[in-house]
DNA sequence: GTCTATAGAGAGATAGAC
DNA sequence: GTCTATCTCTCTATAGAC
């Protein structure tokens, strides 16, 4: 009848992820972390020795979650200019900005190898995904890499435009204007 | 015989400028900004009565230095396209990451109502500046701002990738996509 | 206007009982 | 494995002499 042996660990790794979020690592105190989690202060130095190792776990989750939810629509079964767009598209809080892009300011994950090759990861995973579909669109190589690039700094570059002008409507501008070149509308 | 009646509070505005670049705002303490500036507690706390009124200072300051480099391409005696290619292609330390872009990720910065509305300035600022120079190239006014806030996307995004991945490739390939876009190779 | 010294709060982390 | 209590260090800010 022993319980979930690792869920008070479970819990400190949510609450992380959730301020993670909001104010990034290194703003965020073992406190704020034990407050959210409703844990003890024991338990969280028994599961995590130092605040960079709940860092370390939380940021890894993150990415990777990340990760599985933007190349969905890039894996799907549909043509690729479409899987494209479902990216592009994809519903987003552009006000909150990205919480992988944004650890790229955190002096913290910056410092970190570990961290950092988390956030590092994301990036590349994504850009690959993207590569492949605009590959499968009759992009050659090099081209198809350069155009991936662009779309993931669109929507990188989005989630900073709307979160320093507290409007999701500079995202969708960003994407609007992609996907009108993309379409071929203007040259 | 008086010396510049504000040189340490000068001082004190330029090495808060070079630590916020490096590190942000919140990350930053007021006891760095003496050791790099040489100048001492009490001067500090007589020019400025608090950490967040230097940080108000010198990102309004850091802001207006980045909107006016921006800007200068596009405002040149040069065809329109020219001008956004100067733009696009100008000299950027890209794993440095963008000096105002990355405080949209700061907690002090976005919960401060000055100091975000300096970062939100820039980007207004620039964003202006190139839906000007693309209606001067004949888009219709709603493309204009869209392209220009793809633009502007592009180059933020390009400084997120490049610093995640510590290479200043990717800020290269964004723009390389872009500009193989703009030029209509491919659509 | 600048300095040295220091206060008060909160940070990250440890101790040791249960 | 979890708790409460506490330690040490640094943070932001103030005091008061010069």
């Amino acid at each position: 009848m022993t319980p979930a042996p690792t869920d008070a660990r479970e819990r400190l790794i949510a609450a992380a992820q959730q301020l993670y979020a909001a104010d990034g690592v290194a703003a965020t105190t073992p406190r704020q972390v034990l407050a959210r989690s409703g844990i003890g202060q024991g338990s969280l130095y028994h599961h995590f020795p130092a605040k960079r190792d709940l860092a370390a776990a939380a940021v890894a989750r993150t990415a990777q979650e990340a990760l599985d939810t933007a190349t969905a629509p890039l894996t799907a079964d549909a043509p690729a200019h479409d899987r494209v767009l479902g990216y592009l598209r994809r519903d987003r809080d552009a006000v909150a900005g990205c919480r992988v892009g944004r650890l790229t300011a955190d002096p913290l994950v910056m410092s970190d190898e570990e961290l950092r090759g988390a956030v590092g990861d994301y990036f590349t995973g994504l850009i690959d995904a993207l590569t492949a579909a605009f590959a499968a669109e009759g992009l050659a190589p090099v081209a198809a890499r350069d155009r991936a690039t662009t779309a993931a700094a669109v929507i990188q570059g989005g989630y900073v435009l709307s979160r320093a002008l507290g409007d999701p409507t500079h995202m969708r501008r960003a994407v609007d204007g992609l996907v009108d070149l993309l379409d071929g509308d203007a040259g």
